[in-house]
DNA sequence: CCACAAATTTGGAGTCACTGCAATTTGGGT
DNA sequence: ACCCAAATTGCAGTGACTCCAAATTTGTGG
């Protein structure tokens, strides 16, 4: 009773047998092409047990669990006294630049996960819908009064501009650049993204 | 051969027949709900004969034809000599308040076809998947030089903000508001929220 | 150690979107 | 009337996902 039986160890590996087995067969052949039948035939579990513990096929490869660290509501309330909201981006984003975070899409190998990923119509739709409900959770964490449309104006365009920088920095990835040579342009960019949400495009 | 013959004008009829019948099952049952197999029935073709005309079952609630209007490509395009892109779309969107378009959600009725979507995954996949291609190919349009956040950042600001105020318009409608009482507050949220990209969020 | 209850796993049958193909019907031109 | 091509159809899959009832496994109290 120290917290976890035999039962719930049990089914924590069951379940990371089954995440990993599916990422493996992905990586290989891309998403489309395994069928959940294959992951659990080479899990060595029934195709029930599979959607047992992930609601769709595409939670094997975006789980919903990896999706907590980071979230954009957290960034904009742990911000410092007196920090702007887009402030505490911009430093958070300088930050997954230097550190290399995963958060934002700059760790190594992003380029991959970001071709799989695009060459999955489903897998497709399902990240645009997390990037909809960050959206959402980030205006919620905004608003102060509630019917107003500046809440969300701000939370989509701080969000634009991360998923602009993500796609940046993935695509000189992808193009084989060295991380030394796109750090220094990333951190650029990055500058000139928040300082246009700052000063404005003008009239 | 006066550009079409019998064979021509049964096809759009066909086409015509089946999208309408759809429509009207999906009004009354909603989309998850009424099976593409009773579409044919109704529409007194063959299942086969659907999937024909529309490659997918979302393409009969969103028709792919439907959305070529007001692209956002060609309100950059088509702006006046010396007008900046962001005021482009002030105005845009300032019009289609004035004359309740189709185009951001301000006709009436906007709230009904939003419920019906809303209540649907895939139907809300696919308005992302629109909405995707519109900022892109917005960005396509604004992108001079190519290597530069620039232009998406752009793109995104301006798409997140007429998204914030087309919800906001239909949410006050799904309140049961009049247009009268909504549209007044329209106006102010949009020039508000263009004010925002303008002048920006400040630091 | 044993039985009993609860949680997991499984098999099986079914639904639904969607595909591919071969056969059939239909319209247009001669 | 006749032939070609396009449109329509039926049929047989595939694959994700659901529901349900029968096993199997695990934790617990006696």
């Amino acid at each position: 009773m120290a917290g976890m039986g035999l039962r719930e160890r049990k089914k924590r590996e069951t379940r990371q047998r089954i995440a990993d087995v599916a990422m493996g067969l992905f990586a290989a052949r891309g998403f489309d092409s395994v069928t959940v039948a294959e992951v659990a035939r080479a899990a060595d579990v029934s195709v029930n047990t599979v959607f047992n513990y992930f609601p769709a096929k595409e939670d094997l490869f975006l789980d919903r669990r990896d999706w907590t660290e980071g979230r954009p509501e957290e960034v904009a309330r742990r911000r410092e006294p007196g920090e702007s909201v887009v402030r505490a981006f911009r430093r958070d984003v300088l930050d997954a630049i230097a550190t290399r975070s995963w958060r934002y899409g700059f760790n190594e190998g992003a380029e991959v996960f970001d071709a799989l990923v695009r060459a999955s119509p489903s897998l497709l739709a399902r990240i645009r819908e997390i990037q909809d409900e960050r959206e959402e959770a980030l205006a919620a964490a905004l608003d102060r009064d509630g019917d107003d449309v500046t809440p969300r104006v701000v939370a989509a365009q701080i969000l634009g501009a991360t998923r602009a920088l993500s796609g940046y920095a993935v695509r000189r990835m992808a193009a084989g650049e060295p991380w030394s040579v796109i750090e220094p342009a990333l951190k650029e960019q990055t500058e000139r993204a928040f300082d246009l949400l700052e000063r404005g495009l003008g009239g």
